[in-house]
DNA sequence: GTTCTAACA
DNA sequence: TGTTAGCA
């Protein structure tokens, strides 16, 4: 199938199916037009790289983790070992990031504290 | 009408 | 990411 119905399949913008491909997600073929031709796997393929990123993992981690995936239509199981190592940093990765963000929550709050309203 | 690449009020 | 321009 071409673009167009990938995205009436997907619900995926052209504009981001595109960049799936520009970041190794999707490597759909080619016609001589140069129109790309997607595999009716493919439709799956955005589930889980949607999934993926909702997970918060960066799209070069998901090019890593999709071939070493089983997709059984509901979870998403990690087939090889090291991928789980690699899933347990990401995992810490967010979790800083939580903390970083906390900070600033923190820091807003002593600011937002000292303003006029609730200030006199 | 559909898709492509490149670029940005 | 959206959108738009200019092609094929």
């Amino acid at each position: 199938m071409r673009i167009g119905e990938m995205v009436r399949r997907t619900g995926v913008s052209e504009r981001l199916l595109r960049y799936y491909e520009e970041q190794g997600l999707l490597t759909p073929a080619r016609l001589a037009s140069g129109y790309r031709v997607y595999a009716d796997s493919d439709v799956a393929a955005v589930r889980r790289i949607r999934t993926l990123l909702a997970a918060g993992l960066p799209t070069a981690t998901i090019a890593q983790v999709l071939p070493c995936i089983r997709d059984d239509g509901t979870t998403l199981t990690p087939v090889c070992p090291e991928l789980v190592a690699q899933l347990r940093r990401e995992r810490g990765r967010i979790t800083d990031a939580i903390k970083e963000l906390q900070a600033s929550q923190g820091i807003l709050d002593t600011v937002i504290a000292a303003g006029p309203v609730g200030n006199d």
